[in-house]
RNA sequence: GGCCCGUUGGUCAAGCGGCUAAGACACCGCCCUUUCACGGCGGAAACAGGAGUUCGAUUCUCCUACGGGUCACCA
């Protein structure tokens, strides 16, 4: 028996398989039309869901289901210190919030579905062991029981002698050369250690790789003899990487940018494994303007870095995504254009026509892009929505639209659904605001002041409660108003006030606003008919007598 | 510091050797209009800098500057 082989019996003495065995008899090819994609996210544990991770997740979602293929939510939870208790749910719970579905994986509630798994790294030992094993068996991998603090000192010596700091060359030989008998002793004593590659890198070698976002990246190969598996007998990221997206047939892995500068490693690992590397997609990380410059929204700094931060202003998923999608692929936005009423499912997104420079987030953009998702609701989606949110974040808010749902539609109806819909709401934390005039209890004490004369409004207003009649007929009402103006000294018509402002007081627009200010309090509204009859004859009355009181 | 990535108007961005250098958001003006919106029309606004390759560079190469990332028994 060679020594190699004596070293991987004594490190995994209970692994009889080979990878290839593991792959052929769990993990078969999978059955997928020609060009799909397998994709995957893989979050840790954290508690915290990252924009940028939202936007990854979608790229990778997106990029799947396009193409008829499988996206994958695996768990990577081989560090136990960053973990937290409800970390999963939280971020299986926040991706399905903004309409982001996978085809296996962890679920919210931690079981999981799907063929390829388990797909929580903590629970996938046993492949890694087998990997692992084969490794040492061809003399790639090895023990290494080296202290924290004899690595420390190594990293102090590099860094005053000007070298690569890392565990390869010459500072690798204490363990690198170990006898088999040497190593049986040690372990025999319970001395810890760790697993390491043995590289065959050399300073200077360079690799090449495609990625799909940039194209052609060339960059020292990898020599550092990096740990594989740590003294728990968990593996790194790095070597997860390889037997996970292997074992899980992913055929695409996209991935933050931050990973490039690892592709080396795991190039290398997947060639020394004897497998084919996936294709990688580094998506550009979500940047943040910050005093002139930009730089990586941060968890700390920026609360818009969680996605709780969208939910609770009240931002619809959708229209989170579709901004998203907006900065993803810059012909979203055409795509949107010529499909207006289409869900953002149906747009044909592509991986390499992601921009590789990280993108400013937007806020006033996705303003836009949300009022634009919302405009094109109807008062039934609005109210739920609405409802929705405020059960949550407006407790008082909700309790009046639930009240009487029947006046919430009406409100939710106005200007709506029409060929030019009003984008006056952005997110449901402006519902309040837009809406307080309808409600008593919302409604300000004072309202917008008008620059016409006092005497003049009352004149107005005192004339139009005599003519004042309930009507749905938007040119019914509108005609009242106009046949009562030139008793009150205005003008009916606005472009023969304009050839004349000094024959009038003003004209039937500045009639309209007293009206407008005197029921509602505000100077800009909605169709002010519209409002009249939702608040019906004896509020508005009620309102008009009080103004009158007022001014 | 080494290695890598990036740099087109305020922002997001098309572009892939020859264009008056698209479009969107924001901004300004006009039109429509009972207000505000919506919509329509128009405006201001950009290839980081320098060499080179080429008949011709936003586009290809190199250097510089700036921004970002990464160098763990973290992912």
């Amino acid at each position: 028996m060679t020594d190699t082989k004596r070293l991987a019996d004594l490190l995994f003495p209970d692994i009889k398989e080979t990878p290839q065995e593991l792959m052929d008899s769990c993990y078969p090819v999978r059955d997928l039309p020609q060009g799909a994609l397998v994709t995957r996210f893989a979050p840790s544990p954290t508690g915290f869901l990252h924009i940028g991770g939202v936007f990854a997740s979608m790229a990778a979602e997106r990029a799947a289901h396009i193409s008829g293929g499988i996206c994958i939510l695996r768990i990577e939870d081989t560090d136990k210190k960053r973990e937290m208790d409800d970390g999963v749910s939280i971020i299986v719970n926040g991706l399905s919030d903004f309409g982001i579905r996978f085809d296996e994986g962890v679920k919210a509630d931690g079981s999981e579905s799907g063929g390829y798994g388990p797909y929580i790294q903590s629970k996938r030992r046993y492949p890694y062991h087998v990997f692992c094993k084969d490794l040492v068996e061809k003399g790639l991998a090895y023990p290494c029981f080296c202290t924290a603090e004899r690595l420390s000192e190594i990293r102090e010596e590099q860094e005053k002698a000007g070298v690569t700091p890392g565990y390869w060359g010459e500072y690798t030989s204490a363990c690198r050369e170990r006898s088999i008998d040497e190593i049986e002793a040690l372990i025999a004593a319970g001395t810890p250690y760790v697993v390491r590659l043995r590289s065959p890198g050399k300073p200077g070698g360079r690799v090449k790789f495609r990625d799909v976002i940039r194209g052609e990246i060339e960059m020292e190969e990898n020599f550092v003899d990096v740990v594989l598996l740590k003294s728990d007998g968990i593996p790194t990221y790095h070597f997860a990487h390889i037997v996970d997206d292997t074992l899980m047939r992913v055929t695409t892995v996209t991935r933050g940018e931050e990973w490039i500068a690892s592709a080396p490693i795991h190039l290398q690992l997947f060639w020394l494994c004897g497998l084919k590397a996936p294709k990688y997609a580094h998506v550009p990380s979500i940047m943040k303007e910050d005093n002139g410059g930009k730089r990586k929204l941060s968890k700390r700094k920026d609360p818009e870095a969680a996605v709780s931060y969208f939910v609770e202003e009240g931002y619809p998923a959708d229209a989170v995504m579709e901004y998203l999608l907006t900065i993803a692929n810059s012909n979203f936005e055409d795509w949107r254009k010529q499909n207006k009423t289409a869900s953002y499912t149906a747009f044909p997104f592509a991986l390499n026509k992601m921009s590789p420079s990280g993108a400013l987030f937007d806020l006033i953009k996705l303003q836009s892009v949300s009022g634009t998702v919302i405009s094109l609701m109807t008062a039934e989606q609005v109210l739920e929505s609405v409802l929705e949110w405020s059960e949550r974040y407006d407790r008082e808010l909700f309790e009046l639209l639930n009240a009487d749902k029947a006046k919430a539609l009406q409100i939710f109806s106005i200007d709506r659904g029409g060929s030019k819909p009003r984008k006056d709401i952005a997110k449901w934390n402006e519902v309040r605001a837009y809406i307080s005039y309808f409600y008593d209890e919302l409604r300000q004490a004072e309202g917008e002041a008008l620059e016409i004369a006092a005497e003049d409004q009352k004149a107005i207003l005192t004339k139009y409660l005599t003519v004042y009649t309930p009507t749905e007929s938007k040119d019914e009402w509108f005609s009242d108003i106009k046949a009562m103006c030139e008793e009150v000294g205005f003008c009916p018509d606005v472009k023969a006030y304009k050839a004349d402002p000094a024959g009038y007081k003003g004209h039937v627009g500045d009639v309209s606003s007293v009206i407008r200010v005197a029921v509602t309090g505000r100077k800009n509204t909605p169709d002010l008919c519209a409002i009249m009859n939702v608040l019906g004859k004896d509020k508005v009355t009620e309102r008009i007598n009080e103004y009158l009181e007022r001014i």
